[in-house]
DNA sequence: TTGAAATTCAAACAACTGTTTGATACAAAT
DNA sequence: ATTTGTATCAAACAGTTGTTTGAATTTCAA
């Protein structure tokens, strides 16, 4: 049974979480070795069959851990803005950006990414949980861009166009740096890049809002 | 040696190279295992290193003998229409029914999207030789519809937001289920699929285009 | 037909990787 | 101090997977 203390129990399943979680989000749950993650955290090989029962129940420690950590800002960029078009440029830009950045706030987005892209055993709590809603949000704003007359089928392409923009810069990396070698993964440039995201979307979308209008 | 012979030897050469385009399409390079390629060719395990020297030289063979089968019609979405709106609706479509369709003519589109997504050792080979040449078809649409006066870097990163929309629904395809359960990938939904796409990138580049004059 | 080269095959090999084991160390409680 | 439960560790285990081997078979030219 697990033992709450701050002694060296806790501490070494931190460290195995923690360093669970960069590894699982740099290579996947299937490329990621767990005499890797041991390493990293600076303990044994056994330890993960005894705080986790297993690579799959540390997988799943690593979700429930970092979504704790993101739960709170996780859907910020509707509330604050007011028109559609600037809350839509806010969420790119935060989607974007825990993409591409390296905060420890921005892992469970990572996670998500992942499931998304290539499916685990976990795929339809995280889905369910998680990226139902984020969707569900950018759905709202497509709406209210869109007019109240688009179609939800509408709406939901629209949401995908976009997820899948930003997406395309994650996971082509390198493919994306060989066909614009000026490219740069740097904060001043990520915003530059959404902002690219968000001129383009926001032209399709207006054009599809003036389309069904006529 | 080899023997060019229509005996036994280019038969399993052939199944050989047949069902590895199959599963390692399907699974990826990695993911692809050796014992189910041959289970299928109906040959033994040794066949592969006998005649490719190994799973890369497979792999070599797969990319090498799907290339020279989609060679003929790979970018045939410029030379037929005229205006440069009509050129990128042809791409989408092309470019997406390629994606997400069964022909054998396909198999090349969706080997460069794995390399694109997930890189191997033939990575530089694959999108120097094909991925380069395609995107460079892509920006001179992508330049027709901009203007001359739209910047290089402009025009890269809206190439990279139609690649982006298409490899989403390929890549993504359980959370696209998921996410829009009404969505189907039959070939009709797959084009109405390409004219959103179209629609909504043809908005976003007429947006930029304008924004750019004014 | 015969013999050499090419091909096929079952088996073994070797490396990798998740899991289990049994011994040991440590902590807290009686 | 002894006991008990917890944690750590090195080692072994078991399954998977790419590769190699050596014998058997087939092919084909002389």
């Amino acid at each position: 049974m697990r033992n709450l203390q701050p002694d060296q129990t806790m501490d070494t399943r931190f460290r195995l979480i923690e360093s669970a979680s960069e590894i699982f989000i740099e290579r996947g749950f299937k490329e990621a070795k767990i005499r890797d993650i041991v390493e990293q955290a600076k303990t044994n090989l056994a330890a993960v069959n005894y705080h986790f029962g297993g690579k799959e129940g540390l997988y799943a420690a690593v979700i429930q851990h970092n979504a704790a950590l993101a739960i709170q800002d996780m859907s910020p960029a509707v509330s604050e803005a007011r028109a559609p078009e600037e809350q839509m440029r806010l969420y790119i830009r935060t989607f974007l950006k825990r993409l591409l950045d390296d905060n420890i706030q921005s892992r469970m987005s990572k996670l998500i990414a992942r499931e998304v892209v290539e499916p685990t055993a976990a795929f339809n709590l995280v889905v369910e949980q998680f990226a139902v809603p984020l969707h569900k949000t950018l759905n709202g704003i497509m709406r209210g861009i869109l007019g109240p007359n688009a179609g939800e089928e509408s709406v939901r392409r629209c949401s995908m166009s976009i997820i899948g923009q930003c997406l395309y810069y994650q996971r082509a990396r390198r493919a994306v740096q060989r066909l614009d070698p000026d490219f740069s993964y740097s904060p001043a440039n990520i915003e530059r890049l959404a902002d690219h995201i968000s001129d383009f979307s926001l032209g399709g979308l207006r054009a599809l809002a003036q389309r069904r209008a006529s």
